[in-house]
DNA sequence: GGGACTCTAACGCCGCGTAAGCGTAT
DNA sequence: AATACGCTTACGCGGCGTTAGAGTCC
């Protein structure tokens, strides 16, 4: 950890479960990038920055492009400003509820994929011991 | 439907549920040739070489290379001849017994990733609730 | 011969992995 | 001054999607 509680890259990649590698891609395309820099370049991470990354992360088994996560988090945090009002706010709850919608059907595809995957599973267990001797 | 039971490309994606691109696909990494050819150059599949496109497709949630997969398929299929015995048997009922257990383990995987985005379906349907009124 | 179906060849895209070469932090 | 850490740039790859243009089936 740095002054004033901001995190490096490295620090913040073990804390969350990422690559360096994927980290610096969200930045380059906007899901989660730092709030500052170094003097010398190196990036740093808040600790909200650092849960964005988090969210970012469980997001991923939905399945979205980068993009569609961005826009995702962008709106939730929109959110969370308590400034937007009316018409403007009623929109973001929309997406979001959108989002929410997206999740509950990718949950279905996994469960799917799931049972299927067992399935599979049993089968070849099945084959490699019926087999044995 | 073709003569002598065969079927061509567009009755084989309609059935298993693959895209013409990914059966064609498939065939160039040698996941799933087709048995044979129409004079003109036709696909033409077997009742069998779909059942391995059907399986092929049922794998995907394993999340192998299509160059493991290609293995696994052909491991299996060459289990299947009885022809096969001793060593060269054991060798093979081994390497499935290997797919089997990646496929646990893919299983465990499956059940985190579920669970994790179950929690995100939650949390963006509150916040999207919450905020509503 | 007309319409539906299929073919090959080629480029494009996304989400990173993986060097290479160089600067920064302590 | 050594060591660990980070930076940018750029190429590569897997698994297809997507034209484009030509041939096949019946």
């Amino acid at each position: 950890m740095t002054i004033d509680g901001m995190h490096q890259i490295g620090e913040v990649a073990e804390a969350v479960g990422l690559s360096l590698r994927t980290i610096r891609h969200y930045e380059e395309v906007g899901v989660a990038p730092p709030s500052g820099r170094s003097p010398g370049g190196f990036r740093l991470y808040t600790d909200d920055d650092v849960e964005r990354l988090r969210l970012a992360k469980a997001l991923k088994p939905l399945d979205l492009s980068l993009e569609e996560m961005r826009d995702l988090l962008d709106t939730r945090d929109r959110l969370a400003d308590p400034a937007i009002k009316g018409k403007a706010r009623t929109e973001l709850v929309e997406r979001l509820a959108m989002y929410a919608a997206l999740a509950l059907e990718r949950c279905n595809l996994l469960e799917e994929q799931l049972t299927s995957v067992r399935e599979v599973a049993r089968t070849l267990r099945n084959e490699s011991v019926t087999t044995k001797k």
